[in-house]
Parts: structure tokens; C-alpha cells; sequence
RNA sequence: GCGCCGGUAGCUCAGCUGGAUAGAGCACCAGACUUCGAAUCUGGGGGUCAGGGGUUCGAAUCCCUUCCGGCGCGCCA
């Protein structure tokens, strides 16, 4: 997508302003030529009694310059007094710099965000690096469970994240369909089409799928091939009935993945690494080349003992000498290759298409995979390309506090479709989001459907529905103001902001002024739940600012005998519906106008 | 036994990559509806940041160590 460079914003700005600062010190003989600043910082203070935003600069750079942090902090305060957008500058503390900035720096920071509307955050510190979002990555084996759906929504959002951040990106999904749980899925395909021609099969045998989603691939194959695939030989059924399942399955999760709002890119599959060509052969070549890949014996497991443990000499990868563990088999007794195998085939695969900052997404019983991923992806790429895995923990489904039962092994679990029936797409994505990816997450279907501050997701959705319901009540109070939503754009980007003088006022442009800010670091540490806490604390300083009309009438958003203090309040309340606007999406969640 | 992730208010969790007096919601207590939708808001009590050591101007955050919980530990993916 083709767009202009985003304006930067006021924190970015200020960042330059004193960097701009320091390098005048440099120039003045107070700090030596080369000093490092990257570590100088600004941000907003803690406490807002110490201003609008601090730098640590002095302290940072006191122990490089040989001077006491106070020192240099007067000598940068002198400064950053002659700045255009500051008004007032305090040394305190230990060493920090308190910024005051001008009012005019917050209302034309408001503005901003009236005028940029759904652009507004948008960053380019992404410089258009290309990035690979994988996620979900579930086996085609079955319907998609609650589990599976966190990582969906959080990889998700994350590429949303990235992409308004300026990175070029990437969702894709890896299927898994290749080995011996597509193996069991095939043969379970082939027990219900043998039941769908009449046949009693009894009951599935352990280690297939007893679940009755197979059924519809059996129905399939009967209507397409009546019972002529009976006399077929295995060797030629089998890839016909595992074609069929993979895709019936993959038809369903891409189902439950729209009803959530999640569309990858791409989907790759595991076995088309194999099909033409040997992939994995070709990869394992190239390591084996780099002297990366050898023939050797491993000790045996520690911990839980392996029954069938049989020592043996194998082709091992040697990912120790990245920093993992212990090396890492690639084939198994059998011949074919291990999961890892094809999966730094597929890795390899990515870093060909050109990216060389890769993001998975992966369930936390994968953790202890990690590692030795990470060593691959180094050892393949030269050192060049760059692995985060981001692990997300498991989802705890509750209702009014009590847990949902699931037994996996009755093949009875929560699927994501009864789940999003029932609580809608918009909860279950906020309340994914709405916690560290690696922290284990209660989800009450209850609650999530409280109209309530306990519920997030409504605070929030009603933060933006409120500021719809004050345009709609300010145009009963102002019949002359335009009803288009662009000429009231166009009238309230014009807005008297200097009138916003009250506290409440000033705090929320404040807030409205930090989302690019929030943006940033949100991409750039790829966690998402920053941005639904940000828009939470809007919410609060939005609701609040609109209460406290209640017992201070002439707070209130609308004036009915002061139209152009009333317009200027308007565009407050534009700018914070645009903020919602704006974090709502990122997130995938809707953004209603009203509530009913 | 080893590795990874966690441990922050009674409960559920934030804490902006090392900043100033550690924050929010729930719960508890006390308040505000002839309202721009009270589906909301205001105030209050509540902490050995699991324990101990270290690094430095400064640690919930980084390092070491102990304890507790979760996950994982060839031929599952």
C-alpha cells in the first residue's frame, strides 16, 4: 500500500529536540565528540506533577562524559529553554529534565488526529522491512478449539500492528499435513466412507479420530466415487481420501478463522516441501555443506524415560553450537525426516522469500522448541535472519468463575465456533488481546458479555458509542452543524482548541497525543496488549471527563449557549473516537456507534 | 536431573525494554441520577514486587542463588 510518509509525532519530535540538544553540548565542548546517545530517552513522567515528559540524558551520559549528571542536566536545561514548543524546564531528582511543553503543542497534537482520522498512528519506523507473521498452525485434524484461536487472534493483531507500523507483512499459515497424525486422519476417512456405503465398522480404534466431523468425509468420497474405491488398492485410495479429509478440514478452520476476522496471506503446506522436489533434502544438503549437519549418537533422554529408546548413529544438526542444548536428530529410525527437519526447510523457505525478521506465533506446550529453531534459522540465514518466537499460554474457559469441562479424549471440547456464536467475534479477540501472550488467560463467557466496566470490551466499544452519542445530541443542540461526516470533519479540524483549558481537558489531549508513541513500542516489542490497555486507560479518562459534566454543567461537551466553545469540545471528543477508531481496528474489533 | 515461561494489593492483571512516592479493575467502605445514555463517575483503606545476594547515580525490571507453579525434555506435531 502505497502511502506518504506519516507526520511524526510530538514524543518522536521531542526525542529529536533533544538529541539536537545534546549534539549542540557536543559542539560546545561540554560533551565529547563521539558520545553514545542512543540511551537518552523521552517519555512521559510517571507523575504528572514533573511535567509533561522527562529525559534521563544527563544521568546516562555522565558517567561517559566524566561529569555529574546535574552538571550536564544545567547545561542541557539552558538549551532546551530556548525550544519553540517548551515552556518550562526543571532539573530534579537525581538528574531528570522536566519538560512543560506549551498548550499549543498539545491542541495542534489533538488536531493531528482529527486531520490524519484513521491514519492516525500509523508510523514508518518499520522502514518497510518485510516481515513473517506465522500462526495458528493447527494440525487439519479436526475443528478449531478455544486454544487454537488465541494465537490465531494474537497473530493476527500482531500483523496488523506491524503493518501500521510501517513493516511489510506477511500472515501465513503453516499446515500441518504431513506425518502420522495426517496418517491417522486418513485412515479415519476411510473407516466412515466404508460406513457410508453400509458397512458396520464397530467402534474407531484408539489412535484415530472417533469425532464425528469425519463422517462428511466419507459422504463426500461415497457421492464422488460410490464404492469403487473399495477395489482399489491402498497405495491408490489413500491419497485420494487424504486429499479429501485435509481439505474438508482446512475448508472448516478457514471458516472458523473468518468468523473471528483472521485472514492469512498464505497458506503453506508442510507436505509441498516434499512433493516437488525434496525440500528437506535440499536444506539438510546445505547444512551438511557448512558442516552444520553430521552423522552421530546422542546420549539418551533425560527425565521421562522413552520405552522404545534404541541407540543408534543419526544425522543430527548441531544446533549446540547456537546456543541450544543438546544436537537435534533430523531423521527418525525410520527414514523419514523429523518435524524439525521440515520445518527448517520451511523456515529456509521464508528467508528465500525475503524475510529475514520472521515472527511464530506457537502454543506454550512448544516452548522446549524454541531454541533449537532459533539455531536453525541462525545457522541458515547466515547469522542474518532473526526468529521471535512469541509462546502463548493456554486459555482457561470459564463461565460466572466456574471452569468448562473439556475432555479432548470424548472428543467433546469447546469448539471456536460455539464460542464465538455465542460471545461474538469482538469479545473473544479483546479479551485475547486483552493479556500478556505469556500469561495463561481466564475467559468467562459470562463477562464478556456484562455491560459493565468489568467487561473491557464493552467499556471500550461504549467509549466510542459515547462520543457518536454526543455528535448525535450535539447536532438536536446545533441544528446549523453539517450532518455529513466530512464536512463536520472539515469544521471540527478548524476548532478554537485554545479553549480547552480544564484539567480533564488537557489530560485526555495528553492521552490522545501518546497513541502513535504506543504504536511504536507495541510493534517494535510485538505485544499487542499494549494496545488494549491504552485504549482501556482512554476509556476511563473519556468517561470520566464526561461525567464530571454532571456535576460541573459548564464542563459538559456541549454548551448550548457557547457554539464555539462547544465546537472545540466536539473535536476533542473526535480526536478520542478517532483513537478508538483507530486501536479498535488494529485489533480487529469492531467499533460501534452505538450500543443498543 | 536439565531447559523455557511465570510468581506484583484478598482476587484478575498492567508496569512503556533500568527511572522519581509501584498502578488499574473486581471485591470492601463512603458518596453522585429533574443526565450531552448512571451501561457512568468521585473518594477511601489495602504492598517485604516469592526469599536472599550482586551490578549502579537508580532494580518489580539486568546477573547469581533458593523456594513455589505451569510447560517441555530422540523416532508427536
Amino acid at each position: 500500500m502505497a502511502t506518504s510518509t506519516p507526520p511524526r509525532h510530538l514524543f518522536a519530535d521531542m526525542h529529536d529536540r533533544v538529541i539536537a540538544a545534546n549534539q549542540a553540548l557536543i559542539a560546545d565542548g561540554v560533551l565529547p565528540k563521539g558520545i553514545d546517545l542512543s540511551r537518552v530517552l523521552i517519555e512521559p513522567p510517571r507523575d504528572p506533577s514533573h511535567g509533561d515528559m522527562a529525559t534521563n540524558a544527563a544521568m546516562v551520559l555522565a558517567k561517559d562524559a566524566g561529569k555529574k549528571p546535574r552538571e550536564i542536566a544545567d547545561a542541557l536545561a539552558g538549551k532546551l529553554r530556548g525550544d519553540a514548543l517548551v515552556e518550562t524546564v526543571d532539573v530534579a531528582g537525581p538528574g531528570f529534565i522536566n519538560l512543560t511543553l506549551k498548550p499549543e503543542a498539545w491542541l495542534e497534537a489533538t488536531r493531528a488526529a482529527i486531520v490524519a482520522g484513521k491514519d492516525y498512528g500509523r508510523s514508518a519506523v518499520g522502514k518497510a522491512a518485510k516481515v513473517n507473521v506465522e500462526y495458528v498452525s493447527a494440525n487439519p485434524t479436526g475443528p478449531m478449539h478455544v486454544g487454537h484461536c488465541r494465537g490465531a487472534v494474537f497473530g493476527d493483531a500482531l500483523a496488523s500492528l506491524l503493518a501500521f507500523a510501517g513493516f511489510e507483512v506477511c500472515r501465513e499459515y503453516y499446515i500441518n499435513d504431513a506425518g502420522a497424525q495426517i496418517e491417522a486422519l486418513t485412515q479415519s476417512g476411510w473407516l466412515r466412507y466404508r460406513e457410508a456405503l453400509g458397512e458396520n465398522i464397530g467402534a474407531i480404534p484408539e489412535g484415530l479420530y472417533p469425532g464425528d466431523y469425519v463422517k462428511q468425509v466419507g459422504e463426500e468420497l461415497k457421492v464422488d466415487y460410490g464404492a469403487d474405491l473399495l477395489k482399489k488398492p491402498e497405495s491408490e485410495w489413500k491419497p485420494i481420501v487424504r486429499e479429501r479429509a485435509i481439505n474438508i478440514m482446512m475448508a472448516d478452520i478457514r471458516n472458523d478463522l473468518w468468523s473471528l476476522g483472521v485472514v492469512p496471506d498464505m497458506f503453506f503446506s508442510e507436505a509441498s516441501l516434499t512433493e516437488d522436489g525434496d525440500k528437506v533434502a535440499e536444506t539438510i544438503d546445505v547444512l551438511r555443506k557448512q558442516g552444520k549437519v553430521y552423522e552421530g549418537r546422542l546420549p539418551p533422554p533425560k527425565g521421562a524415560p522413552v520405552d522404545d529408546y534404541e541407540d543408534r548413529e543419526q544425522t543430527l544438526f548441531r544446533s549446540t553450537d547456537f546456543g541450544d542444548d543438546v544436537d537435534r536428530p533430523l531423521k527418525k529410525s525410520d527414514g523419514s525426516y523429523t518435524y524439525f527437519a521440515s520445518d527448517i526447510a520451511y523456515h529456509k523457505s521464508k528467508i528465500d522469500r525475503g524475510f529475514l525478521s520472521m515472527i511464530d506465533v506457537w502454543g506454550a506446550d512448544h516452548g522446549g522448541y524454541v531454541k533449537r529453531m532459533q539455531a536453525a534459522v541462525k545457522a541458515i540465514s547466515g547469522g542474518k535472519a532473526d526468529l521471535d518466537v512469541k509462546i502463548i499460554q493456554l486459555v482457561k474457559l470459564l463461565r460466572d468463575g466456574q471452569p468448562v469441562k473439556m475432555s479432548k479424549r470424548a472428543g467433546e471440547f469447546v469448539t471456536l465456533r460455539e464460542v464465538v456464536e455465542e460471545v461474538g467475534s469482538d469479545a473473544v479477540r479483546f479479551m485475547m488481546l486483552y493479556r500478556k501472550n505469556d500469561a495463561v488467560l481466564d475467559f468467562d463467557l459470562a463477562r464478556v458479555k456484562e455491560q459493565s466496566r468489568d467487561n473491557p470490551v464493552f467499556y471500550v466499544q461504549y467509549g466510542h458509542a459515547r462520543g457518536h452519542s454526543i455528535f448525535r445530541m450535539a447536532g438536536e443542540a446545533f441544528p446549523k452543524l453539517p450532518e455529513e461526516p466530512a464536512d463536520r470533519l472539515a469544521l471540527l479540524a478548524k476548532a478554537p482548541l485554545a479553549r480547552l483549558t480544564d484539567a480533564g481537558e488537557l489530560s485526555l489531549m495528553r492521552k490522545i497525543a501518546a497513541f502513535p508513541r504506543v504504536v511504536e513500542a507495541a510493534a517494535l516489542s510485538h505485544e499487542p496488549h499494549r494496545i488494549a490497555f491504552y485504549l482501556y486507560e482512554l476509556a476511563a479518562e473519556f468517561h470520566a471527563q464526561w461525567t464530571k459534566g454532571k456535576d460541573l454543567p459548564h464542563l459538559r461537551f456541549i454548551i448550548q449557549n457557547d457554539e464555539e466553545l462547544s465546537v472545540a469540545r466536539l473535536a476533542l471528543v473526535q480526536s478520542a473516537v478517532t483513537v478508538f477508531a483507530a486501536g479498535l481496528k488494529l485489533l480487529g474489533v469492531g467499533a460501534p456507534e452505538e450500543m443498543r
